[in-house]
DNA sequence: GATGAATGAGCGTTCATTCAT
DNA sequence: AATGAATGAACGCTCATTCAT
C-alpha cells in the first residue's frame, strides 16, 4: 500500500521532441487508415509519433477522441469541399464540370485525402454513403440551375445527373485514390476521370436529339 | 406396417438446428460486416449462432479462418460474376449490357451480397479496389469482341468504356447496396442503375459522330 | 489485423484445481482487508487463489462485483446478528446480556469476522458507522421491554443504555478483533469484554439508588 | 514622507495565497481521508490546493511522505493529547475524569480531527489500534495513582477501568466523529460521552461493596 | 460436438514521478 | 516555485484460444 520501495518512474532525460497534437493526429490517421479503428492501437499511434503511449492522453482523453477530432478536421473539407465549391451556377456547365473534376481530382490525390479515404471506408458503409449523400445535396442547386438555363438537358432528372458525375468518381476514390496508392494508381485515375468526364459531359448536353 | 407408431415422414422439427459451418459463416459474415474483422468478436459469432465460443474452434482453425472461409466463398461470386457471366461475346451490346446491369443489381439487392459488400469496404481499399479489377479484367475480352464489331464505338478506349459501365455501379454498391440498407435505398438504386445505363449506351454506341 | 502468426495463447495443461466463488471471495476477503479496495489488485487476488487474473471475470464481472459480494454474503450476519438474535425480551437482562455478549465475541473471534472487521474499517467512517447503527436500531425494543418491566434503571434513557453495551464492543473489534489479530489479542478482548460487562451490568440495574 | 503612495500596512490582500507544505497537508488530509491512501491521487490533492501535481514534489519527495507527514504533525496530538494530559495524579479522579472527556470530546470535534479520524479508520486496525493503545499507555500511572489513592475502587485491574473509560470514546469516534459528521452527529455524541461518564464514574468508585 | 474454466497476450487508461523550461 | 509534457509501471479488463470433461 504505502511501500514503493524502487521508485524509478518518471521521464527520463530527454533531447529535443516537439510532440504536438497535429503530430498525434498524422499518426493516427496513418494507423487507423492502416488498420481500422479497433485494428489499430493505442501503442502503436504512440510509436509512429515516436512516443510512449500515455504521452498521447496528454492531448486526448481518449482514442475514440483522437478518431473523433480525426473525423471533424480532415472529413468533410479533404474529402468533399475542394471541387464543390468551385461549381457555381454562373459559370457554363461545359467549363465548370472539367474544372470540378480536375480539382476534385487534385484534392484527393493528396497523401492526407488518400489516408483519409481508406479511414472512412473501413468505418462501415456509413462512412462513404454519408459522403456521397452530402456531395449530392451540395451539388444540386447548381445542376438545377445548369438544367433551367438549357445546359442540362431537360429529359434526365438532376439526380440522375448528379449520380453520373459522382458516381465513377466515388468508384475512383476506392479503387485508385487510397492511402496505398501507387502514383501510377494515381495517374491511371486522373486518366480515367478526365475520359469519364469527356463522355458525361456530351451525354448529359443533347443527346436527346440525337435518338431522332 | 401400414401405419408405423413413429411416422417420421417429411422434414423433422429440427427446432434444435445442428450447428453448422454454413449458420457460422452466416453469423460471421453479419458480424464481420456490422463490425469489420477486428472490431467484430469470436463471442458475438458464436451468440449469433447460439452456442458458446468454444464451438467454433470444432469447424475452424481460427477467426481468421472463418473470415479466409468467408472470403473465398462467398467473395467474388457473389459480388460479380453474377452479371458478367452473362455478357457473352454473341450477344449484341445492345441487349448484353442493360441484361448484365440487371443481373448485377439483383445479386447485390440480395441481404447475403449487401453484407458482404459491408465486410469487403471494411477490409480497406484493398478489399473493393481487387473487386473491381476483377470485374474489369473478366469485362475485357467482351468488350473488346464488342468494339471490333463495332457495336462499341472505337475512338475510346476499352478501359474507360469498362469504367464507365463499372464505376457507377461500385458507386451505387457503397453508398445503396450495404449491409443496412433499407428498401427504399434498394429501390433507388435500381433506379439510378437504370438511368445511369440508358444514358452510357448511348455514349457508348455513336456518340461523337452524331453532334455533327 | 488478420495476422497472428503465433497462436500460443490459451489454456495450459492442468492437472487439479478446483476454482470456485468461494474461494474467490476468500481470498478477495483477505487482499481487501489487508490493503482496502483501492490497494488490493486484482491480480493479487487472482494469486491468492492460484490462477491467473482474468479467470476471475469467469465468476465475477467486475473488481466492483466481487467486493459487493463480500460485502452482502458476509456483512451483515457476521458482524451484528449473532448477538443480537439472541437477546430477547422474555428473558431477563441480567442472563441475556452476558450471553449476547459471549456470543458477539465469539463470533467476531472468527477468522472471517476479523477480516471482514478490517475491510469495513478500510471503507471509511459510514462502514462501521452504519453497522453500528444498525445493532443499536435492532437492540432497542429488547431494551425498551427490559425497562418496562424495571430490570433495565429508568432513569437513563434507551439510547444511552445501548450505547453502554455497544460502545465498548466497537472499541474492542477495532482494537483487538481485526484480521491481524493474534490469539493473544482475541484472549485479551474476550477477558475486557467480559470485565466491562460485570460493571456495566451493574450500572444499568440500580446504581441511582446507591448513590444515596 | 508622511503619506507614501504605497502605504502596504497591513496585512497583505494574499488572494493568491502562497503554496505552502501546510496548504498542501490540508488538501491531502482531506484527500486521504475522503478515500483513503490508494484511493485518493496526487492529482486530486495537488487539484484541492489548486496547483498542478508536479508542484507538490516541490514541497514533498512523494506522496507516502506527504501522507507520513500528515500522520507525525496531526497524529497523536489531535487524537489523544488533548484529554490525556489534562489528567494528572495530583487531581481527584471524580474531577479530572469529567475534564478529561470534555477536553477529548471537544478536541475530537474539530473539522482537522474529524477528517484525520477518517483517514486513521482507512489505514486498516493498526491505524486506530495502536492509538488507543498509546492512549491506555499513558492514562495508566494516571489511574494507578487514583487507585493508590482509594479514588478508584481496587476490585477491579486498571487496565479494565481505562478500557470502560476509552472503549465507548473510540466507538464515538467512528460512529460519530468523523470527517463527514454533522452538527447534529456531533451533539448527539457529546451528549452519549456525558451519559456515559456519569454512569461510569459511579461504576469506578465504589459500586460493588454498596450494593449490599 | 459442445461447454466451462482457464490462459497468455495485450489493450486502453491512470498513476506517481521526473525532466526541461 | 510551478508547469507541460513525458515516462515506466501497473491496473482492470477483453480477446482468441486451449484443455479436460
Amino acid at each position: 500500500m504505502i511501500d514503493s520501495p524502487k521508485p524509478k518512474r518518471g521521464r527520463p532525460p530527454l533531447s529535443v521532441r516537439p510532440v504536438t497534437r497535429d503530430r498525434i493526429l498524422d499518426a493516427a490517421l496513418e494507423a487507423f487508415s492502416e488498420r481500422g479503428f479497433d485494428g489499430a492501437t493505442v501503442r502503436q499511434i504512440a510509436a509512429k509519433v515516436g512516443v510512449s503511449d500515455p504521452a498521447l492522453y496528454a492531448h486526448f482523453k481518449s482514442k475514440k477522441e483522437i478518431f473523433e477530432a480525426l473525423l471533424r478536421l480532415a472529413g468533410p473539407d479533404l474529402l468533399a469541399n475542394a471541387g464543390v465549391d468551385s461549381a457555381s451556377k454562373e459559370t457554363p456547365m461545359q467549363i465548370a464540370l472539367p474544372d470540378m473534376f480536375g480539382k476534385i481530382i487534385a484534392t484527393w490525390s493528396t497523401p492526407r485525402a488518400r489516408a483519409f479515404a481508406s479511414l472512412v471506408l473501413r468505418m462501415g458503409p456509413d462512412g462513404l454513403g454519408n459522403m456521397l449523400q452530402d456531395v449530392s445535396t451540395r451539388l444540386r442547386p447548381v445542376f438545377e440551375s445548369w438544367q433551367a438555363q438549357g445546359e442540362l438537358r431537360g429529359d434526365i432528372s438532376v439526380e440522375v445527373a448528379i449520380w453520373q458525375v459522382i458516381g465513377p468518381l466515388a468508384g475512383l476514390r476506392i479503387t485508385y485514390l487510397h492511402g496505398d496508392a501507387s502514383s501510377a494508381d494515381i495517374a491511371h485515375a486522373t486518366k480515367l476521370a478526365k475520359a469519364h468526364l469527356e463522355l458525361i459531359a456530351q451525354s448529359l448536353t443533347k443527346s436527346g436529339s440525337q435518338v431522332k
